[in-house]
DNA sequence: TTGGAAAGTCAACAAGGCTGACATAAAATG
DNA sequence: CATTTTATGTCAGCCTTGTTGACTTTCCAA
């Protein structure tokens, strides 16, 4: 039997373990949701704020770094944002030479971003302090926790991001 | 023992469970995180794309609703942004007759905060999209996981933050 | 060879953050 | 009572980051 949350949990005389969630219970994930999501940029920011960047930086420096060589087409289905968006943002990462585009050999309509030494070390700062903190709430969290967390924030995906999320996951690691 | 991702846990001699963190599985959860609040503010943001209002709105929405007649001061510590800017959306949404203001009865430089009729009806549309998700989410993981999901969010706060949500936690309920 | 995909650019706009400065009313304090 | 502090609101201006629409260049593929 579960001990955390038991407020949620009911058994059934055929054993099954069910769940009620009142409107109250999800509130509280929701505000969790809310307020954690904050703790979770917060380090981050701070450092970008000095460097006179911003969030949509960072996030492209983690996915290029993650995924060296992507195309900007495959960059802005993971970002789910427009290409001028996007755009603005590169133009700017790779006129202070953080990354460097490289006309596709096969394609050459093509372009492949990579990070440049400086951008990898800008990227390795950012996440750095982003998993210092996750890194914390895991282990005062458990890892029983931490299973549950990755769980629950995969089923709040929307399904084609989750696929997307889930092929990433395949490719490294 | 613990089954999922048993590759974090590890058992010692004396019985202890320990975390072996990689970076990768801390990238997991740190991109877990960022497709997941994609999605939990992917319906409610549906719905206020076609009122012309953003994500603020909803968020001022959400914490008046639960709070009703808070202050403006109280709401801003909540909600974490400057008061101009807190002030621009408050000032729509009282000017659009969703939410109310209320000189304080023992200290009149208090404005309290009350949502409408037609204001509580727009939130109950908005939390209800978020709730929707937020449940299915849950149902599918299981009370195990969402337990861990609450514990891992909580400590991924910043203290005062996690101070403020426990307290709203008391308060209610 | 022609259609369409990939990429980039320009312009314009909006939401929602921010800072700084200032006004007002009322409470609190000496 | 005079002064200071607090709570709130407002004006102006700035930045980031999102949007749409229009247009160009390149170049793969049918």
């Amino acid at each position: 039997m579960i001990k955390q949350r038991a407020d949620m949990v009911e058994t059934t005389t055929r054993g099954e373990t069910l769940l009620f969630l009142t409107d109250e219970q999800l509130r509280k994930g929701i505000e969790a949701m809310f307020f954690a999501y904050r703790g979770f940029t917060a380090d981050p920011d701070r450092i970008l704020a000095d460097l006179s960047y911003g969030r949509a930086h960072h996030r492209a420096l983690h996915f290029i770094n993650r995924n060296q060589g992507t195309t900007v087409n495959n960059l802005l289905k993971l970002l789910g944002v427009t290409k001028q968006s996007l755009n603005r943002v590169l133009r700017s990462l790779i006129e202070d030479g953080l990354v460097e585009s490289r006309v596709g050999l096969k394609d050459k309509r093509e372009r492949h971003l990579y990070l440049t030494e400086k951008g990898a070390e800008l990227e390795r700062q950012l996440s750095e302090a982003q998993r210092a903190r996750m890194r914390a709430a895991y282990r005062a969290a458990g890892p029983q926790a931490v299973a549950g967390f990755r769980q629950v924030l995969e089923a709040m995906m929307d399904d084609k991001i989750r696929a997307q999320y889930l092929s990433l996951m395949d490719a490294n690691s």
